[in-house]
DNA sequence: AGAGAGTCCGTTATAACATATCAATCCCGG
DNA sequence: CCGGGATTGATATGTTATAACGGACTCTCT
């Protein structure tokens, strides 16, 4: 599984794609892929960047999508419990799947010069991490990996 | 190095002998430890728990060392900055450092059930992760690890 | 001693992020 | 057509964090 995010791509296709595959999983899935829902995660898809929902709500808004944060955090909400998208703990903050329909761990790499964000794997659970956690008897429901830095651009 | 938190220990003693760490990290490092300071570590250190700005706040109220919130920011800015304590990003929340002295990556195993945090160590940066940010061209400069899930006692 | 720099603290106000609650609507199966 | 479940709209509020400014203290240099 790749790192994406620091590279070029056709962006259009990208959007396009991941849309469609968005569509398809929730008629799979039977999940209510409603307009408010598809439009928060376009807006999502238009940078590799996360966002906030303060910062999204506007556009819903000028759409009559919507103005009131409630709607935002629920739609952000359906995404993120159903792996359309990811939260960022580190910036408060969102950001569209970059594996969507790939059962992943998601670690994600930010730079903090730019607010790109790249999405990587994280193969945590098996290294001396999962092992420590082994050890105390703890249960992993739930990880976050969020490594700050500076992206390729903006290191030179 | 191993994982503190989930285990019972001697409270006091640990709580002492993290305080005189602190002291003499800070009288070391020329850094001024405060009253306000060093009461907040002391607040963070009764614990073992992540503790939010707004909790620790009435208590140094009551103590006429600042009522503010930007006092208590500031106090948590400072011991974070300085290795003392952490912030938990999952639980927009402070707690004291448990290895304090040693150089660490921590990594934080926390639980959704009684909130108990334990600190582990993340050799993130040797993984594979580690890989991906490398081929990525990603400089790593701050590592967030968090784990949520049920400690052993109450997975039981 | 006095001037100037630096750091910390107190205070007010406000920004940024998130959720509780309740009513209204829509859609689908029975 | 009706009832139940999910979604949305709207109001209000809760929670976390920072901006901005002034005063107090300390240290150093002259």
């Amino acid at each position: 599984m790749s790192t994406i995010g620091f590279h070029s791509h056709n962006h259009d296709q990208c959007i396009a794609d991941t849309l469609s595959t968005a569509d398809a999983h929730c008629a799979e899935e039977g999940l209510q892929f409603t307009p408010v829902r598809r439009r928060v995660l376009e807006i999502l898809l238009a940078e590799h960047k996360a966002m906030g929902a303060y910062d999204i709500l506007p556009t819903l808004a000028d759409e009559g999508l919507g103005s009131q944060p409630p709607v935002v955090y629920r739609a952000l909400d359906f995404l993120v419990k159903n792996g359309l998208a990811h939260r960022i703990e580190l910036l408060n903050a969102y950001i569209a799947c970059a594996h969507l329909g790939r059962a992943h761990r998601p670690a994600f790499l930010i730079c903090r010069e730019c607010k790109l964000v790249a999405e990587a794997d994280a193969e945590l659970a098996r290294g001396r991490l999962g092992e420590a956690a082994r050890e105390a008897g703890f249960t992993i429901e739930r990880m976050v990996v969020e490594l700050e830095g500076l992206c390729p651009a903006c290191a030179a």
